[in-house]
DNA sequence: GTGGTCTAGACCACA
DNA sequence: GTGGTCTAGACCACA
């Protein structure tokens, strides 16, 4: 792959994860939902890290505050954990669902 | 051209606006002349807003402290302002340059 | 005198500093002529952190945009300044007065 | 009792509610902590209103997002209840505990 | 570098 | 009036 600026452009460009700042829906739940869409779909893998907060707001061009609001729902509905100094990564799913 | 995102992925990967952190001038240094650039490209356009602190930090991958420097270069200059609880802006040049 | 707050308390309770809704002052006048004279009395130090507008919203029972107004007629009339993460202070007097 | 005021400031006196901005505590822990106190001992009642965010800031000092958080922990936390542009409430304890 | 908390203030819907 | 979210940036501990 030649540039992973290019490759994010590409996945902006098909529309897949944008934040709509005239929607009703909060732009931190906005990236709660794209982040965990991205956990669910594997694209962000178990014990791998997720993008960091300063990523995040270049990413999607929101505030600071606003990148970590969304990072700690994440870590709060168990999707995520923080390791201090070092950064947030995807849990582990259980393999004990009530399926 | 369909895309300003893409647009503007073009132009990174294209190398136009880029950090070298082996060159002899100081990646500060680096950022306001790109910063300035756009400025006077256009591309931030008068009191419109610039990137945060915490977006440059996240597009250009440089630590928070640089890109402090570089915007307190800028609103020093008199090229940006910052409005509490808005943003930084571009600011509108003077119709009286001594041209 | 022990305590400082209990100090403030009395001020508050011995009607010092109060807004009169029935006076035909406006009321952000009322409050900028409490803080002008908390300054001047050096009640409000130099360089010390002047109430920030929702607890001035909270202490005087008065409405968002009248504190704001008040603290904006501060800033103004160069009594105080606001250093964006910090707060707003109260600034130093020039030794240059017209004494 | 003569002056609410008054009363809050010898509250303040006797050190029962204040913040230690010096602690490793966050202050919105310490805020959440005080504010379950006063819920535990009945000092706020079931069904009535908690002080709201503009009062918190006026009499601890903090900064308006700093109440909001810890208002938020309480609600999370099931002790309290938003009325939407009401205010928030003290929720009724459940009868039901597995005691 | 990392996330967390804090400061300020602005704008909003709702009542 | 109420709480909620957003903007900015500062300072911190930890690695």
């Amino acid at each position: 792959m030649v540039c992973p600026a290019l490759t994010r452009c590409f996945n902006v460009f098909y529309g897949l994860p944008m934040i709509d700042h005239d929607s009703p829906v909060p732009v931190y739940r906005q990236l709660v939902d794209i982040l965990r869409g991205q956990i669910e779909r594997g694209e962000l893998a178990p014990d791998r890290p997720i993008p960091s907060v300063a990523q995040l707001v270049g990413t999607y061009g929101i505030a600071r505050g606003t990148a970590v609001k969304a990072v700690q729902v994440l870590v709060r509905d168990g999707l995520a954990y923080t390791v201090t100094g070092k950064g947030t990564y995807v849990r582990r799913r259980e393999a004990t669902s009530e399926t």
